[in-house]
DNA sequence: TATGAATGAGCATTCATTCAT
DNA sequence: CATGAATGAATGCTCATTCAT
């Protein structure tokens, strides 16, 4: 390899890093403030001001605020919905397996409250079809990708005869509606984070309201 | 009583039904354009020209637009929990009564389809806490009295026996989310609203997910 | 007549006296600002300032900043082509009504300084291409009127056989050319206005210069 | 001359050259853009894409978006007025030789048709009094070298007896007013270029129309 | 010297709110 | 009170210019 060669790849190359320093620190910055004023209050401004650069390098970057909001949900929707996916050394029971999908979700989460603040508003786990209409469909991506990780993990449980063989979409919509119920009030501004309890600790409880439901078990009496 | 008395009630009634007519319907236009559009995009002028009304009107009742919505979500809120609260004539079972109440809120939503689709946006059921940030606690009113209603009606079943003795707010946490997951495919625009089946069917369903949980149920066999 | 209708007529007629006012306020303002800084260069918060009215209010007015620019070219426009149209007791000569009408459309450049050294750049008597371009075809239709009244000053001469009978927008165009070649210098912003001698003076030497090349040549048969 | 010296002169002569080589490629590029959109809208990073270098390059050889118009009026002005001046072998009548060299400059200007579409908008031939005040007087100096043009060649006309013996600068502005009404339709973006006639084949009609105007009148002797 | 990403002042436009009629 | 035009603060986005590489 000669010298010449070295340049043409090595110099792009730390362009394209710095290009994604940039890209992270602008979503990063867009996280906090869109999850603290909410995406139509949020300035690009202040999204600006809080990675530490100029306006238009957020345009440098982005196509529009739109496009922020949008590479935002994309990113991590992609990271949520990857923890839903299967992992090395699972436990053999489907019980056991959604436990520690679930934990992991909710882990992510946790690290990420800001932004899901909003995502949800953003139709995250289903939901504000308002905001979505605007996005003009750029939206609806990130929803059905999240929709489509909780199907195959839904159908996972059919398969191995953990869940009734009911419809795999309304499931998944209920198996994301408790998750939801349990996220709602660490997701709240009024929350405390640390008291001692982590968010990864309400997983068996999400489970089991998941698989038993709520009502009395007769069983339990003897 | 003499006329004057009479002038000075009869007058001020005719004017408080006026009062209530421009009321309604500069909340049933906000309810439509509101849920068209998204609260922040829609304009005040939006809202005013549907009902027909000039944008001036909408300041004459309403303090600014925030409280718009917050009388929207007042008086949309308040109906709803009315839905939950025991009616004459139920059934004995807790199943059956909660079936009963849970249908007529699903009715009541489907309704009111277009105010939903953002009241959910806003904190209904648990959600945005972003967007009741701008509105200085005012909206955590709704939210409260919605998270009473679903409170008070775990409770009943607590104290029925009907469900497991658990922490009543986590339990109401998780039937708000249960139905939740049923409303929002239903609220989503592309939905196509009357295809036979109403909305207030999925109540047994929702029912049966809540108290029983989507488990693999070991007795059903025989 | 009864009150009622009164009313129903007359305050929409004030109301409409008040538009026209709030009209021309702005376009006179536009004028001299346009003028003075150039269309691109001048910004909407000069014009508002100058009608001493709101930016807002500019916009209750006019579509937006190219509408205001083209408002005023229409309006323009035509007033300046009225100067070209047959007036009431013209001499009999064609030189002389000719001498008449550029006189009075001289005068009415003099009233309307400002203006018409940008309308110039805005296609008037043939020119900025670049610039009409932006305007999606709005403004091709001032420079097509005035054109048109230029056409018919010069048939009519032909018709009357004042005129050579050569083709007529060729001859249009070579009279707007040396109309225009009179009023560049009075255009330019270091031209002193008043000087004693007014602008109208300069219609005889253009009618002269302009007729020794179009008209019939009397020397030239014998 | 010892090698050094010849290294000392050679290699800034081939330096000079690149330089050259690029300040033309922007203007070239310049021409272009600036013609296409008009010099407000063009974007200096239009010039460097069509240049095929990078914006900086611009910078690295104009002071600024100006500065490249004003070489631009410069260089192209120059050529302009060179087209008017005296050529080799020119016909002995001044109708003849005017006609050579107004052809001539028509033939120049249809080579740079996108161009002077703008040139006229920054005050060539006299006009657009409101563009030049930006740029400080830089830009005057074309207009005074175009007009100097124009008056050498009127009062050689005058000189020879050709001419009325008027005015100079009169007669130089209607010179240019004649010749801008014949360019004003070729210039414009809807004209399709070659139709078989060339712009240049205008020059005699121009010629006519100017000298029957300014021309001595031989009928009128008696 | 060429490069092209970062910069941030600048501007058109919107829209909640006011207030004279 | 209803009205609807006037208001002007607020903001997304552009683009000339700079400068580290």
């Amino acid at each position: 390899m000669n010298q010449s060669s070295v340049r043409r790849t090595a110099a792009p190359r730390r362009r394209d890093e710095a290009r994604q320093l940039f890209r992270n620190a602008i979503l990063d910055a867009a996280e906090v403030v869109f999850g603290d004023k909410g995406f139509h209050v949020a300035r690009i401004q202040d999204v600006a001001e809080r990675a530490r650069i100029a306006v238009g390098t957020v345009y440098n970057h982005f196509e529009d605020k739109e496009d922020v909001l949008a590479a935002l949900l994309d990113e991590r929707t992609a990271e949520l919905a990857a923890c839903l996916a299967p992992a090395r050394d699972e436990p053999k029971g489907f019980a056991q397996r959604l436990t520690g999908r679930i934990g992991r979700m909710l882990s992510y989460v946790e690290r990420h409250r800001a932004f899901f603040a909003i995502a949800f508003e953003h139709g995250l786990l289903g939901g504000g079809p308002a905001a979505s209409a605007s996005a003009g469909g750029r939206r609806l991506r990130h929803v059905e990708r999240f929709r489509a990780a909780f199907r195959a993990l839904v159908e996972e449980g059919i398969a191995c005869g953990a869940l009734e063989p009911l419809n795999a979409d309304a499931l998944a919509r209920f198996l994301g509606g408790s998750i939801r119920a349990s996220l709602v009030p660490a997701l709240s501004k009024t929350f405390v984070p640390d008291r001692g309890r982590r968010l990864q600790a309400e997983a068996p409880l999400i489970v089991d309201l998941f698989l038993h439901g709520a009502g009395r078990r007769r069983g339990k009496k003897p």
